[in-house]
DNA sequence: CGACGCGTTGAATGTTGTCAAACCGAGTGG
DNA sequence: CCACTCGGTTTGACAACATTCAACGCGTCG
């Protein structure tokens, strides 16, 4: 009964495969049920379907279930800036809190399952529910720390630094969802890689290729193979 | 009764020049009030002196009353990642929320006279004054987008672009303050200025001095002076 | 006075961007 | 079935911008 496809709109946060990861991780059985009760499960996106667009009237925030999201600014110049892929059990769309309107885009990157949180309800909640708004913070705090992460990464290392770390990081997130951490498919194309960590997309490109000829990696397409860990590690440099 | 020193410690929440951009702003005054009673103020910090270190333990954010906080952070390699210049009003320190140790240092960059909020007090105080809770996830989520911003400049920009977005940056928020939008002393040395917009010292003095032949500013020092503002937006191409 | 921190300037180097071409797989239509 | 296009990716040659390394100026402080 509780398990199903993962883009099923019929899942709830007690049984949702993602809420150890989720919101409700800081939260009893029943303030779960009283989280729940708010969220609202759209049918699944397909590939470039819009979450939200840029100017969009704010109301929500959102937590991926399954597949996964890009986001994006656009700057007055028309020059796009992804500023995130979030995974399943991450939550985004917290950018657009201090504004009435959203001022990025979150666009599916393969078909996806999204959970929404309707922002002015989850702060009435956050009112009863000290534990909900305590995670909220932390929540907020959490994407605060990684965006300056990747103010580092920008700003002090090479290409082939920034690319070593974004398939660290999502190694990482994978290992936390219980998949492999060697072996993946990034849901992304070289060129949103590239846009992300401030590279074209021939230096993305080159780098995977160089990775390769050191037996760090093994590409095909989008399925990535980490072949010496600590060797990207290392790479990495952070 | 109530012009005093600016880095007096006699000073409450309702009387506070800052109050018109600091956490006041979405308060009433008997809201403000009982802010104020929370908020803890020190003496003031010299040059170099620390706000928190990276490793504290985490118990407040704090808002700016006069003078400059820079916050930066510590990699493992022991790189310094210059996160942020906080102005009088401006709240610092949300990114250790997440954490129970903070992540990143704050030190004065000058004298500076700061506003200590005890955060779990806050949060209590949350749950019985919405607008509060409201305002600092609002000011959440500024912190985002403005880091957001930050990432957009050092993925897409030149050093000149960097470096004028830098000095708009600070114009704004002076005029803000009813400051000179044009006339300013930069409160932080070169190092910081790269270190921030991910250049060297070089980098930075060699844009300085290009802009000083494009008579666009005159500089002395630290003492900037903006000639021409639309040839700078121009420059600044964001 | 000399040491030091900070800022500026010059010359050489190098990493990444730009431009161009080619490849590959998927899908389309003749 | 094949030729075709198209988007995404790869590779090469070259140029450009920022870094590196070095030297020097300037003001402060011991």
């Amino acid at each position: 009964m509780s398990q199903r496809c993962p883009h099923s709109v019929e899942i709830n946060c007690r049984d949702c495969r993602m809420n150890a990861l989720c919101l409700p991780i800081a939260l009893e059985l029943d303030e779960v049920d009283r989280l729940n009760d708010i969220v609202q499960r759209g049918r699944p996106l397909h590939k470039d379907n819009y979450v939200y667009n840029c100017g969009d009237e704010f109301r929500s925030v959102y937590a991926v279930r399954s597949g996964s999201i890009k986001t994006y600014s656009v700057n007055d110049q028309g020059v796009e800036q992804v500023t995130g892929f979030y995974l399943p059990g991450e939550i985004f769309g917290m950018d657009g809190i201090a504004h009435t309107h959203h001022i990025s885009s979150a666009v599916a990157l393969e078909t996806a399952a999204i959970c929404e949180i309707p922002f002015g309800r989850m702060e009435e909640l956050s009112m009863t529910l000290p534990s909900l708004q305590r995670h909220f913070f932390k929540l907020m705090s959490k994407e605060i720390t990684s965006d300056q992460q990747l103010i580092a990464l920008l700003s002090k290392n090479s290409a082939e630094e920034r690319v070593a770390t974004l398939l660290l990081s999502i190694s990482a997130r994978n290992a936390k969802r219980s998949l492999s951490n060697v072996r993946f498919r990034l849901p992304m194309s070289r060129a949103d890689i590239g846009n992300y960590l401030g590279l074209t997309v021939e230096t993305v490109s080159r780098v995977f290729s160089r990775f390769q000829k050191q037996n760090i990696l093994a590409v095909d397409k989008k399925e990535i193979e980490i072949l010496d860990v600590p060797g990207l590690q290392q790479l990495s440099n952070t």
